[in-house]
DNA sequence: AATACGGGGTG
DNA sequence: CACCCAGTATT
């Protein structure tokens, strides 16, 4: 705690005015995400919305707008969700349980909203506060086992700085390769460094390879403009903008992408050249989309999809894109 | 306990 | 390119 009060701390948007709203837009963010790669969509998300009442009272497409390029979408469909619930229950929920009951909040965000927003006395367990403890006690179990060792250490009073130093800990010096024991405040009491094997903990799950699949993506186009649709809420890229695309693992081609674009949109298609291919890497699977202009005639209608505009790809606006969209739309200009 | 769900970083 | 990081919901 005394590394955590004298200078070690970091200045961040959101410990500079904390209070429910802000830490829970953060929390939010940080969830699987870097601080660095966090930080700007943190600053136009509370600018844009500064507070629940403008949050809850927003449109859901404005809010996946502001998050597009962030990733893991459901976290904004959440976050919009829990809004609503505060504003609709005319408070912020001051207990764990209470906090556990808002959509998209789980047990790490429940320990360290309640500790740190609400002050109380109740710990937390990330990845970085996991490997903290792990390599403190030379402990060997799995995360959720974690959380009693955690426990052990909240001090009275403090819980919120505890939990938020060792996150800090976890993230500048104790970190998953080549800690820097030499500089570390827990050095003489950690038994994984007494033991000269730090990296040995955490025992992290075994990981498998991603399988590669393969999509066919068309590029419709009218004047200036391509088709793009928003897809359905839930699911992968849940309820943003994109271009139509469908899995083709057994490699059947444009016929393939025929049969699915007229079953899909309602309007007969034919396939035609080849643009390229985009290659986006995601948690679980090495996506492999290949780009083909199509020819349809007429409106499309929606099946799947829950809304669909034709958009100038050099200007998509304010349209949320996810990232694997954007390589395609930059593919598209640069074959046009 | 396993899987779906993004995107970015480093070597 | 390969490998690494990291919460919640769902089943």
């Amino acid at each position: 705690m005394r590394w955590y009060d004298e200078h070690r701390r970091r200045h961040l948007p959101w410990r500079e005015e904390p209070g429910p709203y802000r830490t829970l837009v953060s929390e939010f963010m940080l969830q699987q995400t870097r601080v660095e790669t966090a930080l700007p969509f943190f600053q136009r998300f509370v600018d844009r919305f500064p507070d629940f009442a403008s949050l809850a009272a927003a449109p859901l497409d404005e809010v996946l707008s502001l998050w597009a390029g962030l990733g893991y979408y459901s976290r904004a469909r959440n976050l919009h969700a829990s809004a609503r619930a505060v504003v609709a229950a005319g408070s912020f929920p001051d207990t764990v349980e209470g906090l556990r009951a808002l959509p998209g909040v789980g047990p790490y965000m429940a320990g360290a909203i309640a500790s740190i927003a609400l002050g109380q006395d109740v710990p937390t367990v990330d990845g970085n506060i996991a490997r903290v403890l792990s390599r403190l006690h030379a402990f060997a179990g799995s995360r959720a086992k974690v959380w009693p060792l955690a426990s052990l250490h909240v001090p009275p009073g403090r819980a919120g700085d505890h939990n938020q130093a060792l996150m800090d800990l976890g993230s500048s010096i104790c970190v998953p390769r080549k800690p820097a024991c030499m500089i570390c405040p827990l050095r003489t009491h950690c038994v994984a460094h007494a033991e000269g094997r730090p990296e040995a903990f955490p025992v992290l799950p075994p990981k498998r390879r991603a399988p590669r699949r393969r999509a066919l993506a068309a590029v419709w186009r009218r004047g200036d403009t391509i088709l793009l649709v928003r897809r359905p809420a839930e699911g992968l890229f849940g309820g943003l903008y994109d271009l139509p695309w469908t899995f083709d693992d057994h490699d059947a081609g444009p016929s393939a992408l025929q049969r699915w674009l007229t079953e899909e949109l309602g309007v007969p298609f034919e396939v035609g050249a080849q643009l390229g291919t985009v290659r986006h890497t995601l948690t679980h699977m090495r996506l492999e989309l290949q780009l083909h202009v199509v020819e349809g005639e007429g409106e499309p209608r929606l099946r799947s999809f829950t809304a669909a505009r034709w958009t100038d790809p050099a200007a998509p606006g304010e349209l949320g894109l996810p990232t694997l969209a954007r390589k395609a739309l930059r593919m598209v200009i640069a074959k046009s």
